[in-house]
DNA sequence: CGGAATCCTGCGAGATACTG
DNA sequence: CAGTATCTCGCAGGATTCCG
């Protein structure tokens, strides 16, 4: 997989590449509840909500192999562990703002048009 | 819309809620490809490349149903079902290419970022 | 050509319990 | 507090076959 020449052909490869890796139930919510800044484990599950600690974990885990947010472990008693965006899990949640107002501006819009559709086919 | 105060908390839901709905495996693939114009069926699946029948019909139906494409039957021999973006559907393909762009841009990074994690532990 | 119906599979993700 | 280890389940998504 090279990526130096890249026609219009090949974004969409690339985009739904990072929507994959992105789009999952909780990764956007775990980059965006860090945007505030740095916090610790039971704090991000807080800020989350509805999270199991499983999936805190593993979604932790691979934005920190992405060089998304960056893990720093305090030995003291009793141990902290902190998580902080790094620069390029902040250009991600940047770009994600410009989703979030595009969700925000059609959500309703979106809405309505699934009314209208499921209301003449039973 | 109200954009007027934005709780931090409210928008990753929002965020998250488009992400799984277009984060999908294809429904950005096939924004993608019905850019450039309207394409029938088959047209839409040579283009994307690799969508089975069966999920290109059930995309392009949520599509429809979210108002993002719209279906246009010719009732000839053979039939002609053509689709194309309805005016939302372009709105999305726009804000797409923001991300488009920010994977151009990091791809190559978070795939260094990966290698060098991976390579320290086994 | 553009689908619908059906069957089958792997992975995402929740619940729970245990460790350091 | 911050994880790891299992077990389980639903559903996205593939292959294949049939229909107008």
């Amino acid at each position: 997989m090279d990526v130096t020449a890249k026609p219009a052909g090949t974004d969409c490869r690339a985009v739904s590449e990072i929507l994959s890796r992105v789009g999952d139930k909780w990764t956007i919510q775990v980059v965006v509840a860090l945007r505030s800044g740095s916090q610790r484990f039971n704090g991000i599950k807080r800020k989350v909500g509805g999270i199991s600690q499983q999936m805190l974990t593993r979604t932790l885990k691979t934005l920190e192999r992405d060089g998304i947010v960056e893990r720093t472990v305090r030995h003291s008693t009793p141990p902290q562990v902190e998580y902080s965006l790094t620069p390029l899990g902040h250009s991600l949640s940047e770009t994600a703002r410009h989703l979030a107002d595009w969700a925000a501006t059609h959500r309703g819009e979106i809405e309505d048009n699934r009314l209208r559709y499921d209301a003449r086919e039973p």
